[in-house]
DNA sequence: AATGAATGAGTTTTCATTCAT
DNA sequence: CATGAATGAAAACTCATTCAT
């Protein structure tokens, strides 16, 4: 076998973890975890069932993976707002990006959030410590945007920050309502600006 | 058959659904929808599983049940709380039980907020209707208050209300940490005396 | 107890009889038997289901009852058929009255033939020979017209015009096409006059 | 893996769907839809329950494949009959196929025939329709065997023809007598001779 | 006889995971 | 690594029949 067909063919498994995981994140938000066969995953994938297990051992890792595809989408909108200036700035592009997914959230919620209450009922795992990680990410990047402003307890705000949006989402969801965040959303846009 | 008999047989099925009832708010709250078979309901319950099926024809319908249940819950204290004579009290009262429950909502999340994420992912039925009830009732209880306590937007404020609750709920539950509910709770308190 | 209150209860059980029987013979041959729990035929007589059982001790009792039921019909017609004096004209009576029913055939097929193909499959029992009385009162009636008619081998004409009739209540049926009946019924017809 | 192997495979699969059919065809023929469980069809095929379904995603697929292969079996008799020269011979040979399987017409009916009756009582899908195209297939090739012979209204002879095979064979079985199919059949020879 | 409730065996269907090639 | 096929353990739901009153 030449390097380049060996490079190939890893380059092509890892297309196809990559196609796996996308699938993954996109199919367990709109089903959720349950109503998701692993067989669904797969076909959004394009990939054959019996050769997901060659990626993923079990349901729950492709579970993480999802957790860790929507994490790793959450990096790339706080690397973007990192580029602002003003951490003031930073926090409300954060919460003009979740308003701007209101009728996703409307639809199917948040992505971490609904699989966060998902994963909790499942036997217990490493996925519930992937959950908080998840969680933590969001909270720490907002923290530092807080102390970077100067903010006192700015772990207390990045609670209320990241709870205000889980509620909102949680509340449009069960509502059908995107309205729900708009509302919420500038209201936190506000809050934000009197922090 | 004597009237006695006919009301001792009917209060023995009564409470059978009564008791199925419980179960199903209690189990499926645990456990989650989808990890919760029939006969885990009917078990703790003590009703053999064929039985169950005598109450509620489907799976579904013991989860209405549940939220019914739940919110009959949340009728039996905020009717408790309507004796207050003043609104902010009443709303603090709310918050108060809130954290009060602080364990499960580290354990196991909001009943309803968890189980409205869980029918989202269900086939669609009456089901998103009857969790769209159960959270309009708090919502609604808690314009009232703010309504009664002279607030611009009372509605907008149940909003703000119910969401900052679920968001910690969801939040204290992924990380598994109770403080969450104490430190959420906190500043809800405070943002209600500024109301 | 009174003599009247007796016979009035007497009269009460008779008519719960009468009524069960009733729906059975009509529950039975829309929805077919196995398709048909005891409480649809309980509920189409309007009687409670625990008390069906006093009055049939099985399910097959209940197919038998429409068995008879359907034969009583049968035999209502053929006694009218039977004051008209021309064997012949009575046998056309008999065709004409199938074609009349066209729509039902259509639908639901010939009760007593559609219940002899479910009996058939159900575990062996009395219930066969049932069917195979009600099949052979309508072939002794037939014969009996066909002797009077003066005609060779009346058992065996009378076999082709029963056969004829289940034939084309069976392909009317698996047709949903009412004219089946119509053209066959035509043809029968023409069959007696040259008999 | 190489082309062999596919195909041995693939001819191993094929080979499962076969005798899953042949015993769908057989089982359900013998013992009616209604009363034969999917396990019933799994052990006369030899193949594990849960296997069934990856074959066959649900029970009816089952029954239209049973529907599909008694056809398929009429194709071939009717493909050997299509070599004779005489249209008359043909339909001629049809008869006394039939006749020749008058013990099972009397122990079970014509497999098509049951299965039309049973499958009217299913809920409605597109089984009607299988049914009916099972059937038409049958009257086509009368009818096309009719034409051939300059009998005016050839589809009304087919039906006739066809309609009278189902009454026969209903009634064999209803009586559970062969010799049914023996009169009648000899009485339909008669008939075709006359045509 | 009357009746709501109980029972428990049976049936279809789904799916995560494994295996043979 | 690839892949179609296999497996077996649930799980929801149905229903004839029985029972307690």
């Amino acid at each position: 076998m030449t390097d380049s067909q060996r490079s190939s063919r890893a380059a092509t498994a890892a297309a196809k973890r990559r196609r796996l995981t996308a699938a993954a994140a996109q199919v367990l938000h709109h089903k959720g975890v349950e109503r998701t066969a692993i067989a669904d995953i797969a076909q959004a994938a394009g990939v054959p069932v019996g050769n997901v297990y060659y990626y993923f051992k079990t349901k729950d890792e492709l579970v993480e993976a999802a957790l860790t595809e929507h994490t790793a989408t959450l990096d790339t909108l706080t690397a973007e707002l990192d580029r602002l200036p003003d951490p003031r700035a930073r926090l409300r592009g954060l919460v003009t990006a979740w308003v701007t997914q209101r009728e996703t959230a409307a639809r199917y919620g948040c992505p971490i959030g609904t699989l966060a209450v998902e994963v909790d009922k499942r036997d217990p795992g490493g996925l519930d410590e992937s959950v908080a990680r998840a969680v933590r990410r969001l909270l720490d990047w907002a923290a530092q945007q807080f102390r970077e402003l100067g903010t006192d307890d700015p772990d207390g705000h990045a609670l209320t920050l990241v709870a205000g949006y889980q509620g909102m989402s949680l509340l449009a969801n069960a509502l059908r309502d995107p309205e729900v965040m708009t509302r919420e959303g500038e209201r936190l846009l506000a809050w934000i600006d009197a922090c």
